[in-house]
DNA sequence: TTAGTTTGGTAAGATTATCTGACTACTTTA
DNA sequence: TAAAGTAGTCAGATAATCTTACCAAACTAA
């Protein structure tokens, strides 16, 4: 067996994969299997009072046709609705609707149970270190800090 | 501001994608402008010598139809070629070509220089703890636990 | 205050990446 | 040696993305 060590992307995805994947298991099981991974990185950007589409498209770094594509997919699907923004009249509030909040905690529920399994797996200080790293590393690599669910 | 501790998945995937996009924008630089993200993600996988299209799929989590589209590209480009399986007429091995072998230390070094980058900013030590976390974390999020570069 | 520039968003059409289902050819196994 | 399994392709559909072009509202500066 090939001993290199992995190249730290992939290091990165690896995990990431995992998680995607089983929160999309789980929001299938719970009735939200109507929602696809390119929405989600859509939906998951949304700020607490409503994004622009233009925000959404910069931040999943997609162009605003894309977002807008998805959007109006979100927004068929009831997760989602717009609304005129009141400071701005070219521009719309993407915000999350009743449908759209019920999933949120559930989401946040398989987050913090898979988070927990991997806590048992590499400790209580190691989770630490690997939450902290990448906190660190987001200062350089994320171009939009704000914080996201 | 939000101050909520992000959700590790997007924590690890923004700077999955930050690596990724450092290195496709240097391959574009260096002529090797016409490999797409999924080609890539195929690319990587493929054994020092050679894979099967059935191997690959499973590794990159797609179906083998998709992986054997994207092979195509990939043999069209000259990344990649096709050669009968000496251990099984039903199989070929796709292995790296001539220019694909060219590419592959192009690319290492893109991310040893982001890699280098990132170590600058949180410090030797916290690298090699973020680095030990993915490896470990990969042992319970990686069902195809063979080295790859 | 109005003309030019920027910004938010949509429209049309193409391309890329992915899937499911069905199939062929070779291999393994009972 | 017949049945079951595996490697890969074919056909057709859908999802996700892009580029180019556009419109309308909002800023900005002479």
């Amino acid at each position: 067996m090939d001993d290199t060590p992995l190249n730290l992307g992939l290091l990165l995805f690896i995990p990431y994969r995992a998680m995607e994947s089983r929160v999309f298991a789980a929001m299938a099981e719970a009735g939200f299997g109507d929602v696809t991974p390119a929405q989600a990185r859509v939906f998951q950007r949304i700020a607490p009072g409503g994004s622009r589409l233009t925000d959404l498209a910069e931040q999943a770094q997609i162009t605003k046709q894309s977002a807008g594509f998805l959007v109006d997919q979100l927004e068929r699907a009831g997760f989602v609705e717009r609304a005129p923004d009141p400071t701005d009249a070219r521009a719309r509030l993407v915000r999350i609707s009743e449908r759209g909040a019920r999933a949120v905690p559930l989401a946040a529920a398989v987050v913090a149970e898979v988070e927990a399994e991997w806590e048992a797996h590499l400790g209580k200080q190691r989770m630490r270190q690997l939450r902290e790293a990448l906190t660190r590393l987001r200062e350089i690599t994320d171009p939009y800090q704000r914080a996201m669910q």
